[in-house]
Parts: C-alpha cells; sequence; structure tokens
RNA sequence: GGCCCCAUCGUCUAGAGGCCAAGGACACCACCCUCUCAAGGUGGAGACACGGGUUCGAAUCCCGUUGGGGCUGCCA
C-alpha cells in the first residue's frame, strides 16, 4: 500500500457546502492522481452543533459528486480515548498546563495590549487539570513553519502565538488537538485544506511534535481500524513524518467574502435540487482555484485526473460563480443523449417512489396526466432550452395541465393589446379544425393565415401561442399544438375567444 | 489593533523575463440564423492596482504603498 493518504475533513453542523464540496474535490482528486487513499472523518467533537442528519447530507453529497471515500467514514465522537491518551502524554511531558481564566478576564487584564490573546497568567501557576481548560504552552522564541504546496514557507513567529487551548474544562478534545491525533494515527500524508485554516497549522505543528516528543504513537487499541497506519513501527525512523500541507483558496461571494451559510447560496443539496447535473457540478468546482491546462474548460473527470497538480493551484479567493455554473450545466445537459436526457428529467417530471427528488416539490400537474411519449416527443426541444433540470417542468406544463395558468403579462401584450388577435385566433380554429394533424401542416396553415392577414408568422403566431400555452415563449409551436392534439387545441382557443369578448367559433360556424 | 494570506478584463482564468500592441470562457452589446424563446455563428467593448528598483528587456523577479481577505472562541 503506497502513494499518498489524504483526508476530507467536514464536520456535520448543516447542509454540505460548495466550499466543503471543492475541498473534497481537491483531496479526492489529488488521491486519484497518484493512487492514493481519499479519507473521510467527521469531525463531531463539538456535540453542541453536530446532528446525525448533517452526516447523511455530507454522504449523499459525496456520492452524488462521485467522490466516495476509500477510508472512513471514521468519526471522531468513537476516538474519544485517542484523544485523553494524547492529552495525558502532553499533560505528563509539561506541554500542557491547567487554566481557571474566564474570557472576561482575559479580556480585562489583556485590554489595551499589542498583541492580544490570552497572556499565559496561569502559566505557572500549578493548577490540577480536573476541571479546569488545558492550554498548549508555545515556545516564547522562535517561529514555526509552514511548508505549503500552494503557498510557499509560511513563517509564524512564537511571540505572536498565544497559548491555545486543547481541551475544555469538561475534558473534551478541541480541533486541533483531535485533528492532529488523527492525522498521526490515520498517516494522512497531505493536509489539503481551506485557507482560514493556514493561522492553525503552526498550532498543529507545534502539537504534533510535541506529540512525537513524549512518545505518543499510532497504532495500539485505540488506533484506526483497518487504516494500516499504526501497524509495525518498530525501529522506523521518524514515526510521524509532519504532513505537507496545502491551503486551498477561499470560496468568496460578490462582496470578496468567505461565503457564509447564512447569506449565500452555499448548500450544495440546493444545486441538485435544482437540476444541475453532478459531472458539470464537480467540473464547476474544479475550475475554482485551478484551471486544466490547455484552456479547455468542459472536462472529464478523467482528464482533470490526469492533469490535477497542487502547485498549480491559485492562491488568490474565486469567485462561485451560480451564472457561470449554469452555462456549464446547460452544456452538459446538451450534450446528452436524448434517452439519458429524459431519464435525467424523471425526478422533476414523474419522480418515481421510494427514489431521489428534489426537496423543493414535485411537478405542476396531477402525475395520472403526466405521459411518457409526450415527453419524450417534446424532450429535445426542451433539452436545448434549459440550463437546469429545474427549469423543465415549467417548460411543458401545458402539454400536462388541464388549463394551464395564463400569464397575464403575455396575455396583455400578445392578445388583448393586438386589435388583430381575435381575427387570427378565429383564423386559426378555422384552419385548425380541418387540416392535416402534423407539425409541418400546422406550420404551413398558420403560415397561410399570417400571410392572409398581412403580418409575419413571427406575430401571427403570438397570439396563438399564448392562447394555447397560456405564455409568450415556449417549445416551437406547431410541435407544441400537434403533441396537445386538435381537440383540446381548440377548446383552449375557443376558451381564449370567449375571454376576449368574441363568440365561441363553435356558435359562430354552428 | 496583532499575526497571516492575496492582487491580469465585471467574473473564472492563460501567462512561470523577450513568442503579450496580454489569449480563452461566463456575463454584456450588436448583427446573422429563426414560428416565440433558446441553442448556434460572427463581431464588439472590457484587465496586468500604484510607486520604486533589478535587467538590454517585466504582467512575469525584489521592495514599498494602496486595496481586499482570513484568523484572532473552553467552534471547526
Amino acid at each position: 500500500m503506497s502513494g499518498p493518504r489524504v483526508r476530507f475533513a467536514p464536520s456535520p453542523t448543516g447542509y454540505f457546502h460548495v466550499g466543503s464540496a471543492r475541498t473534497s474535490l481537491f483531496n479526492w482528486l489529488f488521491a486519484r492522481r497518484h493512487g492514493g487513499t481519499f479519507i473521510l472523518r467527521i469531525e463531531d467533537t463539538d456535540t453542541e452543533r453536530n446532528r446525525e442528519e448533517w452526516v447523511e447530507g455530507i454522504l449523499s453529497a459525496m456520492a452524488w459528486l462521485g467522490m466516495d471515500p476509500d477510508e472512513g467514514p471514521y468519526r471522531q465522537s468513537e476516538r474519544a480515548g485517542r484523544y485523553a491518551a494524547a492529552l495525558d502524554a502532553l499533560w505528563e511531558g509539561g506541554h500542557l498546563y491547567a487554566c481557571e481564566c474566564t474570557r472576561a478576564q482575559v479580556e480585562d487584564r489583556t485590554r489595551g495590549n499589542q498583541t492580544p490573546g490570552y497572556d499565559g497568567y496561569c502559566r505557572d501557576r500549578g493548577l490540577g487539570r480536573e476541571g479546569r481548560a488545558l492550554r498548549f504552552r508555545v515556545p516564547d522564541e522562535g517561529a514555526t513553519v509552514v511548508s505549503d504546496l500552494v503557498r510557499g514557507e509560511v513563517r509564524f513567529p512564537h511571540a505572536a502565538m498565544e497559548d491555545f487551548v486543547v481541551a475544555k474544562s469538561s475534558g473534551q478534545p478541541l480541533f486541533v488537538l483531535a485533528n492532529v491525533v488523527d492525522d498521526r494515527d490515520m498517516a494522512i500524508s497531505h493536509v489539503i485544506r481551506g485557507e482560514d485554516l493556514l493561522p492553525s497549522a503552526p498550532k498543529g505543528i507545534l502539537l504534533w511534535r510535541a506529540l512525537d516528543a513524549v512518545g505518543v504513537s499510532a497504532g495500539g487499541a485505540g488506533a484506526v481500524a483497518g487504516a494500516g497506519a499504526g501497524a509495525d513501527r518498530a525501529g522506523g525512523p521518524p514515526e510521524h513524518p509532519l504532513p505537507a500541507f496545502a491551503h486551498l483558496p477561499m470560496l468568496v461571494n460578490e462582496r470578496r467574502q468567505k461565503l457564509s451559510k447564512r447569506r449565500d447560496p452555499v448548500a450544495v443539496e440546493m444545486y441538485r435540487d435544482q437540476g444541475f447535473l453532478p459531472e458539470a457540478f464537480r467540473n464547476y468546482l474544479a475550475l475554482l482555484g485551478w484551471s486544466p491546462p490547455g484552456g479547455a474548460e468542459k472536462v472529464d473527470v478523467g482528464t482533470l485526473i490526469g492533469a490535477f497538480r497542487l502547485e498549480e493551484v491559485h492562491h488568490a479567493p474565486a469567485f462561485f460563480d451560480v451564472q457561470k455554473l449554469t452555462h456549464l450545466n446547460g452544456e452538459y445537459l446538451r450534450e446528452l443523449p436524448l434517452d439519458r436526457f429524459v431519464a435525467a428529467c424523471r425526478p422533476w417530471v414523474a419522480p418515481r417512489a421510494g427514489e431521489w427528488a428534489p426537496a423543493s416539490g414535485g411537478p405542476p400537474w396531477p402525475p395520472e396526466r403526466f405521459d411518457d411519449a409526450t415527453f419524450a416527443a417534446i424532450a429535445p426541444m426542451v433539452q436545448e432550452r434549459v440550463a437546469t433540470l429545474g427549469e423543465v417542468p415549467g417548460m411543458v406544463d401545458f402539454l400536462f395541465l388541464e388549463d394551464p395558468a395564463l400569464d397575464e403579462a403575455s396575455w396583455a401584450k400578445a392578445v388583448g393589446g393586438d386589435p388583430e388577435a381575435g381575427g387570427i385566433l378565429q383564423a386559426a380554429a378555422a384552419a385548425y379544425r380541418t387540416c392535416e394533424w402534423s407539425p409541418e401542416a400546422l406550420h404551413r396553415v398558420t403560415g397561410e393565415l399570417a400571410e392572409a392577414a398581412g403580418r409575419r408568422l413571427a406575430k401571427a403566431q403570438a397570439p396563438i401561442r399564448v392562447a394555447v400555452t397560456g405564455r409568450s415563449v415556449g417549445p416551437p409551436l406547431f410541435e407544441s399544438l400537434f403533441l396537445l392534439g386538435r381537440d383540446e387545441v381548440l377548446r383552449r382557443i375557443g376558451a381564449a375567444l370567449r375571454r376576449l369578448g368574441h363568440q365561441a367559433p363553435e356558435a359562430t360556424a354552428g
């Protein structure tokens, strides 16, 4: 077993964030590129904020994007013994001290200080650890250097680092501690994560070295099952070589700020609901902070894997541009073979019980009115007009709704505001009653009645479209009329004429 | 405030000292195609933050300024 070992370590405190998805993708790409191992670790030490349903969400979103982990999910909540052992050893080795200061006390004491953060008040008070927070004793002198594959060497002077807390007064380990213990136990070779974690990297390194110094090794009863990480360590050189770091640029909103769960649309689940294809979404994510060589942007996953290099990752934050994502999704949609496009539409047009369907709700028509053959016939024309699958129902609803909603603005413009609309509708009704029922014949006779009315077909079709579909835009008209059927088309034109105040054609004719 | 990161069209980016009077993509505008809307085609507008160096030569290297961002929790 060789190759790098990387991990994606989300904490389940909400929907799956697009930034997390990008981090996960870059880890996954890196592992695949180098024949390594992609590990999923759930960082759920904060019992207050974690919920099991969010774990499910992470798992299903990752599966949707095709990033199945090779190992895991491991859960920090199941590894408490490892953290306790590390804490004990660190305490014995003198790297930790107990602290009973409250936040308010620290603030009072340090107000006006040049270097903020904890002032080391409890450092030499010799407090017992029971019931107290534990702080790591940061060296006074020197600096810790983080070797970063994307940023180079980043130097953090110890003088500017506070003695950080590694365990709560309840004994619960905190992020840096658990994170480092896990990375050691799981023999992580590359830590690839968001740039927001760069300032905590030197803390992790300090802890890592302290753990080495006090002889905490991986393996043993509490180590990771099946990871193969801690086995047979006897006599090897450094037991725990420090992992390489790679801090990825942030994903930001239009205000250039880190994407926020509150303000920004960041839930991957939401994009799935809207009808983005996983291939397209993954492709777009790969373009944020990196670009495949050769300038191509729409690239398949194999190409992504073959070309991915951490060293080429950008340094500057990237804006998550839904418009560009949408365009790319449209390209993926359009290149789908028709049968696959139709299949991809199913959750939005005819969801099956027991299968995934968008949480936003089902199609606007009653299921029994949906017809597979009709949908398959209109599908090619829908395929080149939508950029997301979620737009599909709105484009074909007039075919499956008894009485499609009438868009008042369209009506006002194309029918109410057109003095000749009534005449055109009557002419259409007359022609459609007897003509051959095919898209071609409908096209022809409508062209003829347009000519008779002295206007271009483009202008003549507008009132007919609004009368029949309720809107001024939609799939090509004559195919739509054909699929709706003669009786239904005549009924809707008749209804529109009555709305206009005209006599229904049946009455005039009869 | 302190520490750290960053800086090419509005956006995502190509660019690793001369091939750049800076290329592509999204968005935008115009035209073409056209039964609406799309899709597609053609064309257009649009950037190396600023100031110093280094060099025969800098978008590319160095320093500074400015601007933006991240972190600064007994969250992760």
